[in-house]
DNA sequence: CGACGACCATTGCGACAGGATTACGGCGTG
DNA sequence: CACGCCGTAATCCTGTCGCAATGGTCGTCG
């Protein structure tokens, strides 16, 4: 899981990214519309928030480049003042949901949580695998009745495995999934995240196995 | 599978081939346009990356070149920078597709599988044969609903086979399929692989069985 | 028809690459 | 300050590969 933020002011940035991330989201952040599309085209975010007031432009006109690419990638609009006729252009524009500032954290995940729910959106709810359920949008994993915690980043590793359960997945799709632009990796701190995470769902007995393809990546069964 | 790199910069281009490489798609590379233009000659491949910048000419001149000579491989056209013009003069001249650098690996390969989809290039979508699916372009094989993991050789072999089921495979151009240049075999290596491929495939129960025509090479049917 | 030679199938071996595991130290949090 | 998480790196372990030896199969030619 993880989202594009544009947003230049440092300090709103920080936080979002901050409660993000402690959630289990990696989140790319750029101030730069410029740069925002260059990201956009490297890679597939699960939902983009994208401030209007930017140094290099009006954020919306982001919304009508991302469609014309085909990105159907949900995006969720900040702006200063909550005005009617602003959100109206807005959503006109393809952006899937409009949040004023001021706002509350709890708002913008609620809202994130929503817009990535809908149809158009990649992440389907709720995977059941083994005495394993896997709630991608909420970030939580549950054994038979029990939550089972599970430390930021191998969190990350689950869901993504479980998201495409049964099927490899790329090394270097995990990795970029799970790290944003500017953590980069010089080790394999990926395979001590999935050996941890092999020794927690064991104990766990959740009833899955996490199978290494050689060379190419990992993929989550029920075993 | 294999994929003609054209690419100067020593450490982009060993981490291009070690990528695809290790998807099971073979490489040869060289720096020059020179080196190219005799390889293009020598055999045909299934891509062409390419890039502008090289020590003896801007490799764009490459692809009138090929086409005059009828040849309808794809090429990608790699470039430091990202801009529409130089976008516009690549295609215009036959580059199937055009990549910024730097880039993604992923993006890379999601570009290469699309190229290679197309109506034009010679790779075909999906082989079905006994209970088994191979798909030459992802580079992977069902049995049933089950993902049939083979080691990269292997994988080669069954996919070079697959593409022309039921016809004999020159033991040659099994060779040249899935070794480059710089790897000559001097054993009966090939023959080893075909002989642990045919295990698997019937501990999978796949349904299909590798023939041997001797003295000439080998072939794929249903059985 | 039988024997020889060419070709193929199979399998064990050693080298090697890549993955698995774990100890360690830094860091943040409560 | 204690604890847990994380990245790193050292070490061990496993799968894959090229190779070669062995034994089998097929065609050919005397």
């Amino acid at each position: 899981m993880k989202i594009l933020l544009v947003e230049d002011e440092t300090r709103l940035a920080e936080a979002i990214a901050a409660s993000l991330t402690k959630k289990g989201i990696a989140v790319d952040h750029t101030a730069l519309l410029g740069d925002a599309i260059e990201l956009a085209q490297q890679q597939t975010y699960d939902a983009i928030v994208l401030d209007r007031r930017l140094p290099d432009g009006d954020g919306i006109t982001f919304i009508p480049w991302l469609r014309s690419s085909s990105v159907v990638t949900p995006v969720i609009v900040l702006t200063a003042r909550n005005e009617p006729k602003e959100r109206v252009a807005g959503l006109d524009l393809g952006a899937d949901d409009y949040l004023g500032k001021p706002f509350l954290m709890e708002e913008l995940f609620a809202r994130l949580r929503a817009v990535m729910r809908r149809p158009s959106a990649l992440a389907e709810p709720s995977i059941v695998l083994g005495r394993m359920t896997v709630d991608p949008i909420r970030m939580d994993v549950m054994v038979g009745e029990l939550q089972l915690d599970l430390p930021r980043r191998e969190l990350m590793v689950l869901v993504t495995l479980a998201k495409r359960k049964g099927k490899t997945v790329l090394r270097s799709v995990l990795e970029t999934e799970i790290y944003n632009y500017e953590e980069t990796i010089q080790s394999n701190a990926l395979d001590a995240h999935v050996s941890r995470l092999r020794k927690r769902l064991a104990d766990a007995d959740a009833g899955v196995s996490i199978h290494n393809i050689r060379g190419v990546g990992y993929l989550l069964k029920e075993h």
